[in-house]
DNA sequence: CTCCTGTATTTTGTATACATTCTCATTAAT
DNA sequence: ATTAATGAGAATGTATACAAAATACAGGAG
């Protein structure tokens, strides 16, 4: 593997979250492949900082399931099979909806025009067909319904549920065929969220994430 | 404070871990009250291991949610407002709902057994009257739902949460006037489940919550 | 040829040393 | 008296040294 790991050294925080942030990048974009040794030594060199703040990245990146150490004999990045995906899945479901449920009730003027904002944006990046740029967008809607849900634990919760996806999301939005049904759905949470209708959001969310899993589910059997 | 805090230096595992034990053990049992800060060298002696260890234990106790650390002021045992509680119930709430919502669909028979053994060991245990066995037998009781539910990471996600409530649920468990609608509810869950009437279960678990979240909530109140 | 074993090497686990930053009290100036 | 400057001590951040375990590999026995 020729070397694609360099760590932002600008910040001034400390090596173990720029090392953490690094290597948790590094995973989600699959440069490292589950399955794939974190070797300390190694890392330490290739990044260029000591074992000590790699050492307590890997412990971050265990908790935060990417990772997977066994004692004494070291970590790799975790691997995930279609019964974890689906797992993660039902778990996301689950928290997605209470989230638009939540942001049902506390949504403000303001937040909802942020989401209008971050709605125009998705189609937007739809026509640019750049897939980079539909993520993001989608990110950003979604981020602006998880803001207005008003509990930064579920927020949390909710990040690392869909960076546990990620090597899989960028798949997914290649796929054109969805994008239709995608502006269908942002645009029915919209207008739900709007009318205060809460019934009416969390069945599209409900939705939006069972689409997801249909598709995320086949592309790992592709894989496969 | 007195020295409470030692080790289970018998287990053959990394230190690491043993100390991250005792830590949370020691939070959740309020020997570390929320605020009061983890200075490494201060823990390191008290344990009798380096700062190594206590480092990495800290990093693992962030990503759980019960330390708070401040770059270059170190770490701190997180407090928990009302406010949090709240957030916290209702994810647990969420969560809750869908473990029992999957073990309804995927329970066997031997699970439903071992099921009613808890539930005959709660009420037992609720005749004893002792909190400390009350609590335990309560936890086993929703383990074994838990169980069913085929789902590691959402028993991660729901142990994790259940955890964060620990310091409260004693307090809430010595109040006798619950045991009563306790008891109801458990044999409602487990009937339910028997019957794999899906939506009632879902009914009661979201009730079971609740209740918790009204007495909680009280305790922490009278505390202020 | 296969399997076992012992040794060398690698890797993780733990402790410690050094560097940097922060805290806090003391002191001086206004 | 209050506030700002300063310096000692303490705490965290990082690197490195040493210990112990795991791994890989070579050589020999069967």
């Amino acid at each position: 593997m020729t070397d694609k790991l360099v760590l932002n050294t600008n910040a001034y925080l400390p090596l173990r979250d720029v090392v953490f942030h690094t290597l948790r990048e590094a995973i989600l974009k699959g440069e490292l492949k589950p399955g794939e040794r974190l070797m300390e030594l190694q890392l330490a060199s290739r990044l260029g900082v000591s074992r000590t703040p790699i050492r307590e990245a890997i412990r971050m990146l265990e908790l935060e399931g990417l990772a997977v150490t066994m004692p004494r004999k070291g970590a790799e990045v975790a691997k995930m099979t279609e019964k974890d995906m689906e797992d993660v899945l039902k778990i996301r479901k689950a928290l997605d909806e209470l989230a638009v449920g939540l942001a049902c009730d506390n949504m403000t003027e303001e937040e909802l025009k942020q989401l209008y904002v971050a709605l125009k944006n998705f189609e937007e990046s739809i026509r640019s067909g750049d897939v980079k740029q539909i993520a993001q967008a989608d990110v950003e809607f979604h981020d602006s319904i998880y803001q207005a849900a008003d509990n930064p634990k579920l927020v949390t919760m909710l990040n690392n549920l869909r960076e546990q996806m990620y090597r899989y999301r960028v798949e997914y939005l290649k796929n054109e065929s969805i994008y239709p049904r995608l502006i269908e759905e942002h645009q029915g949470i919209y207008d739900g969220l709007k009318r205060k209708d809460k019934e009416a959001v969390v069945e599209i969310v409900s939705h939006h994430v069972e689409n997801q899993e249909i598709v995320v589910k086949n592309i790992i059997q592709e894989q496969e």
